[in-house]
DNA sequence: TGCCAAACCTAGGAGCCCTAGGATAAAACC
DNA sequence: GGTTTTATCCTAGGGCTCCTAGGTTTGGCA
């Protein structure tokens, strides 16, 4: 009678990825998801655990996407190149998909971290950019440190509507990657 | 017989805040603060619209006391020393705070933000602190952002765990810290 | 002392998460 | 093609949350 909406976990984490784009993260929710496939709450638990789980698996997958897009960024370029293209590719993910990008500060279990290849390859990636200023240690990990904190801390603020000032945002950016280029150019190497 | 919980929207709004410290801005609910006052939890609508209205209160008091250490941090400070002393503060508030600092992250209606005194002082805080470098329009405005960002991003990740190398934390903030004020000096003013 | 405005209550509806166990469609096998 | 098996999807229901409506008690004040 009914046909069957044909569901499986990763079509369930891609919906749940849409969904989150659209209505925010914390509005991802097992109802809301169920209504989108037009299917009864309790028959999502046959694909996902509950919806801590839904959430990693979505954190996972933006993980994935983000992953792809920074690596393909850099690829091929060193410096202040890498790093203005790393930081577009950062923000362009940000932009497009606010949903999975909230995803991705979801709090993983550390074994997760560590076994999950797409978390890895960012940090290798962020690693390769930042390695091109030949920092020694400990300044490479500050480096690092400065780098994330900045890019993470902008978009959040610009996907609130943190900036409110008539000072274009785009414009904003590209200033503060000149400046966090200067920054890795001229870090004062304390003893 | 039962004596009275004696509540207030003051009151209601200050534990709310502890409970926020205590269990994280998301779990803060209306059941388990009537359950702190041991009342039900229809008793605190008369002093709190609903739960959205809650939080917003407490967000408000979360911007008064952050302004507050704010201020007093940068009294009688210029350049480098303001902008240490202004971190410095920034970051305690988020770490004594975590609940209250979740809060202050809240989107606010902005007819809010505009009559919020305490907003406005953090945000002639913030500008006395990147005056005291002289940089002229719109550079003033990008080192602004770049300020909120890195600190923002930074005590955020670190609130969730995000640093997971070896470097203590404390030493990379400080190393940020000097870079920053390294990128305000250097600013690169483009025609 | 008696009245009034709070403070606080019980009762109950709606939405969400999740479990248990049953029905049914699709696939696998004979 | 018919039968069995499996996985998909269902209904029923419990617990927690937010919130409203309307009643009861308390503490202060005339």
């Amino acid at each position: 009678m009914m046909a069957r909406a044909g569901l499986t976990a990763d079509r369930v984490t891609e919906a749940a990825g849409e969904l989150a784009d659209e209505a925010g993260f914390d509005n991802l929710t097992i109802s809301a998801l169920a209504r989108r496939f037009g299917v009864a709450d309790a028959s999502l638990y046959s694909h996902v655990r509950n919806l801590q789980d839904l959430r990693v698996r979505v954190a996972l997958r933006a993980a994935r996407i983000q992953a792809d897009a920074l690596t393909a960024a850099v690829a091929g370029k060193a410096g202040k190149d890498a790093l203005a293209a790393f930081a577009a590719a950062y923000r362009d993910f940000a932009l497009a998909h606010p949903g999975l990008y909230e995803a991705t500060q979801l709090r993983l279990d550390p074994e997760i971290v560590a076994a999950c290849a797409d978390v890895q390859r960012i940090f290798t990636t962020t690693n390769a950019v930042v390695a091109a200023y030949g920092l020694p240690e400990p300044a490479h990990t500050d480096a690092i440190r400065l780098l994330r904190s900045t890019f993470h801390g902008f978009t959040n603020l610009e996907a609130r509507g943190g900036f409110q000032a008539s000072r274009d945002v785009r414009q904003s950016w590209d200033a503060i990657i000149d400046a966090l280029d200067s920054a890795l150019r001229h870090w004062q190497v304390s003893p």
